[in-house]
DNA sequence: CCTCTTTTGAGG
DNA sequence: CTCAAAAGAGGA
């Protein structure tokens, strides 16, 4: 152990740790240098070793001299992190109150998060010269293994120009990739091959209108709100505005929704942009392939990034664009530990790099839209709009109300609804029925008492599912055999109350005896390749009519689907979540972009019990602004977003009313020091009990971000001496539920 | 008085 | 977070 004291010239490292702890721990490091920032580092922490982050260097510190430790190792091997990154990572932490070092460290790579020593690529690529001559060639890259390679080679990765050293398997892989298309061509002996180029079709004037305003602000900060309707052609606007930042050598970082979605835009980007490195960053990637994407980013080999939210934070030197793809979409927020929201991370991040960023969405969140609206003052996004279909005979569909009270109902289906499948059935066109619910039915009742079974862990109904005769919790995952006889009076009269997906593909397989159904649900796509399987089924018409939850809503196209059926869209009606509404109006239009996308004439019918209800006015109408402005007049009444800004306690505890208690005495904490803030009552969060833990919440509302900043920066060390270890609590800004 | 469980505090 | 010491709870 050194005992150097640090007034002996030595230089002090502080050092970020992924602990719970505000701020950096200090370490004796004698040959430190400011150049060193950014990097990671080996250190004794109390009694095992611990990796983090240099994030300051100083001459002195205010730990007691014979406290201090000396750091063990810096690691060189890694790049370092930019300032420009440690920027971004320093924002998270102070806007979402958070530790800093556990906001770094949450955004590197696994292998780098421990203190055990990782090893890096053992492969190497070259770039070729266009003889092709092995000798001429470039090191430009590494990855971790061979398989990785092949990987790359599969999925295109490698594009023009690249030969692998150390190959043995690489012609297998060429071969099958010929045979895919992926690839046009193999120079023998050489694992040099071209991709194939996509065709370009041609932008329609709104579109180059859009895209010569977003390649203007090339070169500096400009956020855009781009609004179009499903199937405006909004990717075409995206890859156009690419091509302009990748010719200049500069990368790009599009962010979409954690939906199945990215390897389709995965190939879209890949055939367009043929030449240009990308990685594609989510979360079911692989840890290797992850490290080895994030190390390309950072190098600036990777041109594109692809990836969902936790892509926002991927290092990349040369960032000339960023693009948020249906940036309405609620997967953008973290909902544990740091709780960010990608979108706006990525908006902060373009000011730091100077660059443009463009927030797509036919239905954007009311915040975006609002500072679209009022461009001028402040820190306000440019308004851009694509205003037509990109395919000019595809019309929008037709939307109509089915008024439940009035249907003739067959078993929760109306009688319009089920002779619309009829018809479609008939002309051999697809539908697609939604009903945001999986399992056979939300819960099990007793026909003699009522009695409902409920997850002894949340405060829920067990969701039945038919399949395997098993009750489900869908919040914390506990399932159970169903029991043969009421819990309450013995009875054996239980029957399933409700519908979700099975019990719909139950009903319809019984009305339409011939028709090929598919099912479409998490449960349904959990089998590896499933969803590939169903999805490929349905393009090539295959199937003719979909079942499904949310996730067929999203993205995909299919050529020959002409209705679309809601079946329970009432539901979010009775949400307490001021953006319930905001959320069921953007899922509609998204379901009914899904008709009629290619020519035919697209229907979607609605089954509500509320036809009157002016949300569904504005569905029917399809028009965003209209309903924008409904919403907002309610925001700006009841002083909710965006009139206002919101944080929100969580409070979490094991016992029985501790969650409750404790957020009261939070709140109490609180009030002597509100100025500027509202305070609302201490209250069981919306989902009272989940997973064993009960939770209850204190919102905390103020005009002024500011002001509101400034209270939770007050107040949080407060909440932090007070906790007892038994509750867990996190203070959540800009909470996407409430 | 001993053992097992829970709580608390520090880590540089 | 992780580790371990201290403080409680219960048993013989």
């Amino acid at each position: 152990l050194s005992k150097l004291s640090p007034s002996d010239n030595n230089n002090i490292a502080c050092i970020a740790l992924d602990v719970p702890v505000e701020n950096g721990f200090d370490f004796l490091a004698p040959q430190i240098s400011a150049n060193d920032i950014g990097r990671l580092a080996i250190v004794p922490f109390g009694k095992r070793k611990a990796a983090g982050i240099i994030v300051d260097i100083a001459e002195s510190s205010n730990v007691p001299p014979g406290k201090l430790r000396s750091l063990e190792r810096i690691v060189y091997d890694l790049p370092k992190l930019s300032a420009l990154d440690l920027a971004l990572f320093r924002f998270c932490s102070g806007y979402y109150h958070h530790p800093l070092g556990q906001v770094i460290l949450n955004a590197l790579p696994v292998q780098f998060r421990s203190s055990r020593p990782f090893r890096l690529p053992l492969v190497t690529y070259y770039q070729l010269t266009r003889a092709g001559r092995e000798q001429d060639a470039a090191p430009i890259g590494r990855a971790l293994t061979q398989r990785h390679i092949l990987e790359r080679l599969s999925g295109g990765l490698l594009a023009d120009n690249v030969a692998i050293a150390g190959l043995s398997r690489g012609k297998i892989a060429l071969q099958a990739l010929l045979e895919k298309k992926c690839i046009e061509r193999v120079a023998p002996g050489k694992g040099v091959f071209t991709a194939a180029a996509s065709p370009l079709y041609a932008l329609n004037t709104g579109q180059s209108d859009v895209v010569a305003r977003i390649v203007a602000a090339l070169g500096h900060y400009q956020p855009f709100l781009l609004t179009g309707i499903t199937g405006s052609g909004k990717t075409e606007v995206y890859l156009a505005a690419m091509r302009q930042v990748l010719q200049k050598g500069e990368q790009v970082l599009v962010l979409v929704p954690e939906i199945n979605l990215t390897p389709q835009l995965e190939a879209q980007f890949r055939a367009r942009f043929p030449q240009t490195r990308m990685v594609s960053l989510h979360s079911h990637l692989a840890r290797a392939p992850r490290t080895l994407g994030w190390l390309e980013a950072q190098s600036g080999h990777a041109q594109i990034v692809l990836g969902t939210r936790l892509a926002v934070f991927t290092p990349m030197p040369r960032l000339g664009l960023i693009v948020i793809d249906e940036e309405h979409d609620a997967s953008y927020k973290q909902q544990e530990g740091l709780r960010y929201s990608a979108r706006d991370v990525a908006v902060y991040r373009a000011r730091l790099a100077d660059c443009p960023v463009v927030l797509g969405s036919a239905t954007p969140s009311l915040e975006s839209y609002f500072n679209a609206e009022h461009s001028g003052k402040g820190l306000r996004y440019t308004a851009l709009a694509l205003t037509q279909r990109a395919i000019p005979s595809a019309t929008l569909p037709v939307v109509r109300l089915l008024d439940m009270n009035r249907e003739r109902l067959h078993d929760g289906l109306s009688e319009t609804l089920l002779v619309a499948l009829r018809t479609r059935l008939a002309k051999h066109e697809q539908s697609l029925l939604f009903i945001n619910r999986r399992g056979y039915a939300p819960a099990l009742v007793c026909r003699q008492c009522a009695w409902m079974p409920e997850c002894p862990h949340c405060t829920a109904h067990l969701v039945f599912h038919k399949s395997d005769a098993r009750l489900r919790c869908h919040h914390c995952g506990q399932q159970t055999r169903v029991p043969p006889h009421c819990a309450k009076c013995g009875s054996a009269d239980l029957a399933p109350a409700g519908q979700g997906t099975q019990r719909i593909m139950e009903l319809i397989a019984a009305h339409f005896p011939d028709s090929r159904i598919a099912r479409v649900d998490r449960d349904s796509l959990r089998a590896r390749g499933a969803a590939q399987r169903i999805f490929d089924a349905a393009h090539k018409g295959e199937i003719d009519i979909l079942i499904g939850t949310q996730m067929l809503a999203k993205g995909h196209d299919f050529p020959k689907l002409t209705l679309v059926g809601v079946l329970n869209a009432d539901a979010a009606m009775f949400s307490a979540d001021f953006r319930a509404p905001e959320r069921l109006f953007s899922q509609l239009v998204q379901v009914a972009g899904r008709a009629g996308r290619a020519g035919l004439k697209g229907e979607v019918l609605v089954q509500t019990s509320f036809p009157a209800h002016p949300l569904y006015a504005a569905v029917q109408e399809q028009d965003f602004t209209r309903f924008a402005r409904l919403q907002l007049e309610e925001r700006r009444l009841s002083g909710m977003p965006p009139f206002s800004h919101l944080a929100l306690l969580r409070v979490e505890a094991r016992a029985a009313g501790q969650a409750l208690k404790f957020a009261g005495a939070a709140l109490e904490l609180g009030k002597a020091h509100a100025a500027g803030v509202a305070l609302y009552d201490a209250v069981p969060a919306p989902l009272e009990k989940k997973g064993g833990w009960e939770r209850a919440q204190v919102l905390v509302q103020s005009r002024s971000r500011t002001a509101l900043q400034r209270f939770i920066g007050d107040w949080r060390p407060q909440i932090a001496a007070a906790a007892p270890r038994s509750t867990r609590w996190i203070i959540d800004v800009d909470p996407s539920e409430v």
